[in-house]
DNA sequence: CTGAATCCACGACGATACTG
DNA sequence: CAGTATCGTCGTGGATTCAG
């Protein structure tokens, strides 16, 4: 790793660029984690997750079903049911990302001791 | 793992919304890899990366070194002389991104083309 | 239950110009 | 070279309301 050649490591078209920014908003990658046990209804996500509205939700999900991340599964019923649900390509983000809810666990205390320890938002000019 | 119970597995005091949150900007992760060499210099960081403007770079690097991930070292030269490396915490991190990466190299091309079959904006409500 | 549509606030982001 | 300040734009995200 880290071998990336001095002149234009991380180009626009670098792949690596694509998947940060998909992941590069508050909920994406909380969605896909919550997805991670199986295919799961609307509501329950809602539930699961805690703090996401019903419309970063919906537009989360479409977006990741765009990538061919989540598959969306309606059923006509009533009252109506939809289940999302991981393709294979998306289950195998989660193994990445759980590299990073492992890291979160393990260094959540150091890092809100350093914001502890910095609690002045003054510049370096000063 | 894989082992969050129901009723409330993502409460907003978990660890790992902390961690998503900070990476859930479009330079973070960029930056942070930018500096798994070694110390660079502003300069250097912003044709390493491409793309970033100073005010982002420098806006980015702030909040780094305020989560205590980022350290920086300022040398009164002239001209003068800015490095930015990375704390023993920050380096910790760059294992869990370099997985991201190491992802979307395996999995881009699917990513693309799944976008590709998805030419429809449409709602499902069709 | 699901989700689309609207309104609105806020912050991220970029471009530029200016300071040290 | 490094950094700030300002401005304007646009997307994100929340609350609410309407529809199937």
């Amino acid at each position: 790793m880290s071998g990336f050649g001095p002149g234009g490591p991380f180009l626009a078209d670098c792949p690596a660029r694509l998947t940060v920014e998909l992941l590069a908003d508050k909920w994406t990658a909380v969605v896909l984690y919550g997805l991670s046990r199986g295919p799961v209804r609307h509501g329950e996500l809602i539930e699961l997750i805690g703090g996401i509205s019903r419309k970063m939700l919906t537009q989360t999900l479409r977006r990741l079903e765009a990538h061919g991340l989540v598959s969306r599964h309606a059923y006509a019923e009533v009252p109506p049911r939809v289940e999302y649900e991981l393709t294979p390509l998306g289950a195998s983000l989660i193994d990445p990302i759980h590299t990073l809810t492992e890291w979160a666990r393990e260094n959540a205390d150091a890092v809100l001791d350093a914001l502890d320890t910095t609690p002045e938002p003054n510049g370096h000019g000063d």
